[in-house]
DNA sequence: TTGTATGCGTTATCAT
DNA sequence: ATGATAACGCATACAA
């Protein structure tokens, strides 16, 4: 069967528009846009399929632009990263466009390149774009870009930091808990002096939550012998870095060993060149557990072990509290923290001959064969 | 000194419109329009401070939906990208993104996912917001998706896949330069028994390109011992790959050592899964170089030697292309191949005690110093 | 149930 | 040089 070459449209442009439609079909334009909007109700039936063959042969499909400017409303979201060089984000990032595709929205995205001056030009891009709602993956510290969304009156939802002058729903990875999934792991393989490396804090939630969280396992694993340090690791810093290792390996006894916890994969990275300027071997020298599971993971050394994030829920998760606040759904903020899952890999393993310990790992925790 | 609440806007809308600005500066819209876009020619210098203060004190920024809709133009490049996922296409696309917004250009993204056949979906969705034209880091095979864009009548401009039935600019990288630049180098240390893995050749431009030229280099120094082969490695197929390595691993002598080729980062990954499986190590049993040069090179084994592409610069070109075609430059379609940078490190290291040869390295090439 | 007329915010073609 | 006014493509209040 050859291809159809359809009617060309009798419009100007290129492109078939409702007038085109229209006229085919015999109807006005007002009847074609009600059989797009409203096909349910009001329809003769007669008519309907007029107007629904005069569309298949035009080929004509709705001029999002044209729809955009008369309803006031895009069907886009917007959605503004920190830095999509990093995958975590692009994880989440690929999380949220599933359920807006879903869900008939599409993501409009704008990248900050760590450039986080650039928020409120971001938002306001974006807004003027008439995109319906925001998905934050960033936000500097300040209300600057707060009230930026809040003024343009559109819902957002935040992903990965809170901000505390801010009413909006916000989803992220139960910090806590992840925390205490992996010094619990630790602890269990005999590791007691612990050392959380971290970027800096600052007013960063997620870095506050997590060395938070740390100091409390600490604090009340103390008993057991379990000491714990944090170390906030600047960019280029890599004498101190360096330092902090040696310091943290010299307090290493064969009953008491040393292990890192890293904040996220880029300080995991820093901590790898560290390593290997130092000679030293992952679950050797030092052990090491570290946020995010980046592909590489399985091989540095032994293998990191690592506490991998729900990226996928979290951006979806994310994605479906804004659309329901886009359908309407009223009501104070919401808090979506979904769990870690420890992946174990040679980096914390128990001491060759020791750990008695439970060789059942508890249900939160799955462990995956070395390679 | 305090925050100015500007004077509310007359439309019912949030936002002011050039109307609201037409009226406080008491002229017209089209003059209000007039200042806006054709500044210079064109305007009483008394009227044009009136509108001008009037714009300021209602905060007033045109809207693009309208502006779109009226233009037929957007100001917007759609990008579609086969994997965002893909650190290599993220480079490009960061790239491509500041060329962009230096030209006064938003970037409006599609991520396939590696869905292929969303192509045209992508094509036209993009189109159908009046993108001024397209940059493409994907096409999958068939002409389907070329002819989509030809239709919709917009500049395109080809990165990385080229595709024979188009008309349309292209970018990438040299990849017989690269490839020759790879294969150079491992000669020279020593590695004579060559084994060149891609992913599945297909009708790809890229992994043809490379393999041709892979292909080329062994005939050509054939005289000088050197021997290769080109393995395309399926997703899954992992006995096959470990089969592969060791059939390779067993033609190595001391004086004719066998050396791996990988086509990008996704294969390197597979490759140095099966490394750790065997037990092997790069640089002892195999001597290697990559394609690609993820952040991960340095930390796998003594570090994986790679070939850096010019991602950024890749991008930005693309970009650039296009946004000269939107000017209206004409003529024929262009190709701009950009070179490789080969960046040494342990794994393709020449034998400990032999390599008399070239101390020196070609100019094109940079080392990097180890960790 | 269907058609007419108007608005969404800008640009552009007329006059003046 | 400036002001009405008609597009741009679609949605919708109002009439019929």
């Amino acid at each position: 069967m050859g291809v159809r070459i359809p009617r060309p449209p009798l419009s100007s442009s290129g492109r078939a528009t409702i007038a085109d439609v229209a006229q085919a079909a015999g109807v006005s334009k007002a009847t074609v846009s009600r059989f797009l909007n409203h096909r349910e109700r009001l329809l003769s039936p007669d008519i309907a399929t007029r107007v629904e063959t005069a569309i298949a042969a035009l080929g004509f499909s709705p001029n999002p632009v044209a729809q955009t400017l008369s309803r006031g409303r895009s069907r886009l979201i917007g959605l503004i990263v920190a830095d999509i060089t990093n995958p975590y984000s692009v994880a989440v990032l690929r999380g949220a466009e599933k359920a807006c595709q879903d869900a008939g929205y599409l993501v409009m995205l704008f990248n900050l390149g760590n450039e986080y001056g650039r928020e409120r030009e971001a938002i306001n891009a974006l807004a003027s774009y008439q995109v319906d709602g925001f998905i934050l993956n960033t936000l500097g510290r300040g209300a600057g870009a707060v009230d930026a969304v809040t003024m343009h009156g559109k819902p957002a939802v935040l992903v990965d930091r809170r901000h505390d002058g801010m009413e909006a729903d916000f989803v992220s990875l139960d910090n806590v808990g992840a925390v205490d999934l992996a010094c619990s792991h630790l602890r269990e393989g005999g590791w007691r002096e612990l050392l959380y490396v971290s970027e800096p804090v600052k007013d960063v939630s997620t870095r506050r939550e997590r060395t938070g969280a740390f100091g409390e396992f600490v604090a009340t694993h103390a008993a057991d012998g379990v000491t714990g340090e944090v170390f906030e690791c600047e960019e280029s810093a890599t004498d101190a870095l360096d330092d902090a290792l040696r310091a943290l390996h010299a307090r290493s006894t064969k009953t008491r060993r040393a292990a890192l916890i890293t904040g996220n994969a880029v300080v995991t990275l820093r901590i790898a060149a560290a390593m290997t300027r130092l000679g030293w071997q992952f679950g050797r020298e030092l052990g090491f557990v570290g946020f995010d599971d980046p592909e590489w993971a399985p091989l540095v050394g032994p293998g990191l072990s690592a506490i991998e994030q729900p990226t996928d829920a979290i951006g979806r998760g994310a994605a479906n509290c804004l659309i329901e606040r886009l359908r309407g759904l009223e009501g104070p903020a919401r808090q979506l923290m979904l769990p870690g899952h420890l992946v174990v890999r040679g980096s914390s393993a128990p001491a060759a001959l020791a750990a008695p310990t439970a060789s059942a790992t508890p249900s939160a925790v799955s462990s995956t064969a070395l390679p």
